[in-house]
DNA sequence: TCTCGGATTACT
DNA sequence: GTAATCCGAGAA
């Protein structure tokens, strides 16, 4: 089984999102299949960390294609997001949920939990399941400089996915930049369960 | 130096 | 419903 190359994120991030669900994540000795992706892009969406952190738009403009952006949110849970660049529309995704593969007994240790399916159902839980830190910011997960143990399979034959709208952002809350595996039991909310905000802040349509 | 908001989760 | 927990960014 061949590792992604890095052309693979050189294509429209809202295309990227969408092909990651139905690839292995392979990390460290535990994998899963990527069953939830939300897209995030660099020009247009006040909800990407472009909009706001001058250090995401430096991080955009150095790394290259396929590097992992990892970062701390509500100072308690790592979130892990790959670099989309050089296509129509640059980007972050946020890998959200996986259906746990390899390493389950050491992802079940790390989450002090049983279930498999709420093991990665959730980017903050898939995070503490992987083992996932501030120190893996910057992993380049495809190409040259690709650590051993580290890497993303394509899945063997076709995935069906759905869109829907992002979880947990105040602002752009209306773009379908969300995917998910169709009626699979490991996302972290179902499709068309997003609950928005009662005053949605306006988004011009993209 | 201080304040605030945030791509969340688990527990009451 | 809300506590836990901390960083980047901007104001002062």
């Amino acid at each position: 089984m061949a590792y992604l190359k890095p052309d693979f994120f050189e294509r429209d991030v809202l295309t990227v999102a969408r092909d990651l669900i139905g690839v292995e994540l392979e990390w460290q000795g535990c994998s899963g299949i990527i069953v939830e992706t939300e897209a995030y892009a660099v020009e247009g969406d006040l909800a990407c960390h472009t909009a706001s952190r001058p250090s995401a738009r430096d991080f955009v403009l150095k790394q290259p294609p396929g590097t992992a952006y990892v970062y701390l949110n509500y100072g308690m849970y790592w979130l892990f997001n790959l670099l989309v660049k050089g296509g129509n529309k640059d980007g972050l995704v946020l890998i959200r949920a996986l259906e746990p593969k390899r390493g389950i007994e050491l992802m079940q240790q790390r989450r002090n939990k049983l279930k498999p399916n709420e093991l990665c159902s959730g980017p903050g839980k898939l995070g503490r399941a992987l083992g996932i830190t501030g120190d893996h910011h910057g992993t380049i997960m495809a190409g040259r400089g690709r650590p051993a143990q580290c890497g993303l399979h394509l899945p063997s034959g076709p995935v069906s996915v759905l869109a829907d709208v992002r979880v947990g952002i105040s602002q752009a809350v209306d773009y379908p930049w969300r995917f998910l595996a169709a009626d699979h039991p490991h996302v972290s909310v179902p499709h068309g369960k997003v609950k928005l905000p009662l005053v949605k802040p306006p988004s011009p349509l993209m």
